[in-house]
DNA sequence: CTCAGTGCAAAGGATTTGCATGCCG
DNA sequence: CGGCATGCAAATCCTTTGCACTGAG
C-alpha cells in the first residue's frame, strides 16, 4: 500500500523523464503523514536536511508528474498535498485568520449531487473539467 | 439598486473607520460591472488614472471591511471580486491552465445538500463556518 | 564521462511600505 | 489646521534561477 504510493510515483515521475530521488522521496512521504496540506517552511522544518531551492524545484517537478498538487490559501504560503487520486477524495477546512487547512469528506450522496451538476455546467460553457474544489472558509477552534 | 452597492460600501466603510473615496469607488464600480473576478493589472488596464500601491491599499482596505473577496488561483495574481452578499451566491470555473475564473451557480437543491453536509462537519470540528466555495477546475474552452 | 539532482547565493516579481503631497472635513 | 488618501519609489518576501559540485549510470 505504501509501497503502491512509492511505485506510482516513480512511474509518474518516469513519464515524465524523470528520477525518485531521496528528496523527493522524503517530501511524498511527509506529505503522506500529515494529514494536512503542509507549506514548503513546514516541510522544510520536519526534514532540516533539505535544501529550500530544491524543495521548490522537487515539488514542482512532482507536480509536472501529477504526483502531488499545490494548493494556494490566503495566507502567504503556498501548501502542498498527495494528488488527489493517491489519495482519498476530500475537501478542505479553510482558517480564514491563520491559512490552516484541514482536510474532511462529505458523503457519497453529496458529492454525486455536486458532479452531476457540475458536469452539467461545464458541457454548457466547453470547459474540459479535471476535478472540483469544494472548501469551507471560516474560522478554525484555535482562532476563534 | 446600483445606488444600494455604494450605499453599503459607504456603510461598511464607516463601520471600519473608512471612507469610501472616488479611487475605492471607481474600484468597486469596476467589480460591479465585470462579470469576472478581475486582477489589478486588468483594473489598473481599465483606468490608468488608478495608481497601483493605492490599488493595492484601496483593495486591502475594502476587503477588511467586507466589500469586496480576494481570491488567488493558481497563475501569479490575486483576483477581486465583490463580496458574496452583493452579488448572487455563485461558483468559479478555474482554468488550471491560464488561471482565468468564470462565475457559474448551481441549482437551489444543491446548494441546500451541500450546507447540510457543510454545517454537519463545522459543528464536528468546533469550526466557524463563514461561507463555502465550490469550484470546478479544468481547463477553458480557449486553452482547450 | 555525462547529465540530472543538489545547495548556496543571488535574482525575480507580486505585493507592501515610507514618505512627501494633496484634499476632505 | 489635522489626518487620511494618494502616488512615487524603494523595500519585502515568497519563489525562481544561475552556477558549481556531487553522484548515479
Amino acid at each position: 500500500m505504501t509501497t503502491d504510493l512509492h511505485t506510482t510515483a516513480t512511474n509518474r515521475l518516469r513519464t515524465d523523464g524523470q528520477r525518485y530521488t531521496p528528496r523527493r522521496r522524503a517530501l511524498v512521504e511527509l506529505l503522506a503523514e500529515s494529514e494536512q496540506p503542509l507549506t514548503i517552511p513546514q516541510l522544510l522544518e520536519h526534514r532540516r536536511d533539505l535544501a529550500q531551492s530544491s524543495a521548490y524545484r522537487n515539488l514542482a517537478v512532482l507536480e509536472r508528474a501529477g504526483v502531488v498538487h499545490r494548493i494556494v490559501t490566503t495566507d502567504e504560503f503556498a501548501r502542498y498535498e498527495l494528488a488527489e487520486d493517491l489519495t482519498e477524495h476530500h475537501h478542505h477546512l479553510i482558517c480564514s485568520t491563520c491559512g490552516d487547512v484541514t482536510d474532511f469528506t462529505v458523503p457519497e450522496s453529496v458529492e454525486h449531487g455536486i458532479e452531476a451538476a457540475l458536469s452539467k455546467v461545464a458541457k454548457r460553457e466547453g470547459f474540459q473539467a479535471l476535478g472540483h474544489r469544494l472548501d469551507l472558509v471560516g474560522t478554525c477552534a484555535s482562532c476563534a
